[in-house]
DNA sequence: CGCCAGGTTGAAGTTCCTCAAAATTTGTGG
DNA sequence: CCACAAATTTTGAGGAACTTCAACCTGGCG
């Protein structure tokens, strides 16, 4: 069960700001069943192929949805912050059509499809902020595919950058340094080598728009980041009542 | 009403395919009110913080969804085909997070989100198809991230022209030779430049993988033009029992 | 028949990749 | 807490893939 454990809570204070609805509408969240596991960097939890039959809630850490080619080459899809549920989709087509693992050591909460199906059919709302978590994951593609299809390597860099930072921030995570993911993941989610990651962060560090340090991120420049990378929010749909 | 009309019809067998429901099941849809819409080549339906109403229903010819960026460059995020519904999240987010329009002239339905709405309330099984809709297009966004990420152009020109076939083809619509977009916007949606587009359209043709006439493609080598894409159709989740 | 959107080609330039090696950081066991 | 191995970051040099620019075709349609 997921009474009053951290799992429920990430959950409930999540939906909560994505949907507007109040803790007594959310409550029923709580009667959710739940395994958690913890996972090293780099394990992968379900693959392309895979039939499943539970959801993962991340509790902590980084996950990524993602897709291999035949020469190995990795491509990520998304990335993954705590109180995000990465394989939603999963309920309504079960055979994993992409992979998802861990890209840092990872806290997650199994949820069990039928408990998750049998609570959205009891409870309107709740499935509908589930469907709305979804929709937005869907948006984010979008933008993934814009990043990749028609900005250059310091843009897209700058984007991923200001997409982590909003979405961490939007779970109260992003008030100290963020601790990056590997230079090598971070050129598998742009469609870019190693190489050329570590040149563009340097050179963003150079121009002291962000600082690393120890693998913290900090932006400096947040407005001057957002319009390199053309970066808007909206997207991310985090105001259920934004009108753009 | 949608009563026996081609829009009607054309949504009931496009569902009946995807889901496996069998027509008596979907018949509700025909109860569905819309207004039929003619457009020209490249008109905009709806723009990128609009707040829509109507969901769109392709009876004819080709829609995309697609972002622009600050210099005037076009993302395409996805191509329609008739019996697409490519704007059919907006029924849960009504602001539009990208652009929609036509690339060719189409024919569609405008179907008011209210009706949908309240056919979801009453009917579960046609909520769950169109549900399923949603998560096959979120498929189909994450196939393009891979392509855009890590093929090269001809395989992502390949990529795009066997994802082209095979949901033509599922529609009833790849008989004959496909009447094509524009290279311009085969570039727009593969994160390429029209001149790219145009030099890998000929050596796919001079390679007798493909021919175009009129602009009208066949596709000569279907086997030999996948395993260039590195392209495997079960991300269309075309069959709702395959099991990959 | 002539206009114009769209297709085609060449040449030069840029961005990013590949390969390779070295420096630094991180993690682990003693 | 140190020492060592492994992982990750960093840098350089050369090359490939794609872009840009600019011109010239082509075919469908008023």
């Amino acid at each position: 069960m997921l009474t009053r454990s951290a799992p429920a809570e990430i959950l409930i204070r999540r939906l909560h700001r994505s949907t507007g609805l109040d803790e007594t509408e959310l409550a029923d969240l709580r009667t959710l069943p739940a395994t958690i596991r913890e996972l090293g960097k780099n394990e992968t939890i379900s693959r392309e192929g895979d039939r499943v039959h539970h959801c993962v809630l991340i509790v902590d850490g980084f996950l990524a949805r993602f897709l291999d080619t035949r020469e190995g080459k990795r491509q990520i899809l998304s990335f993954y912050v705590p109180g995000d549920i990465p394989d939603l989709q999963s309920l309504h087509l079960p055979t994993m059509d992409h992979s998802l693992g861990s890209i840092a050591p990872s806290k997650i909460a199994m949820i069990p499809h039928k408990a998750l199906a049998d609570l959205s059919d009891r409870n309107p709302r709740i499935a509908s902020a589930l469907w709305r978590e979804t929709l937005i994951d869907g948006s984010i593609t979008r933008r993934w595919v814009r990043c990749l299809g028609r900005l250059n390597a310091r843009q897209r860099v700058a984007h991923m950058l200001c997409e982590l930072y909003v979405r961490l921030d939007a779970v109260g995570l992003a008030d100290q340094p963020i601790r990056l993911m590997t230079q090598q993941d971070i050129g598998d989610a742009m469609g870019l080598t190693v190489v050329q990651i570590n040149r563009t962060l340097r050179d963003l560090r150079s121009e002291e728009l962000i600082t690393i340090e120890k693998r913290h991120l900090t932006i400096v420049h947040r407005e001057r980041l957002q319009k390199i990378a053309e970066f808007d929010p909206f997207y991310l749909h985090l105001d259920p009542e934004a009108r753009h």
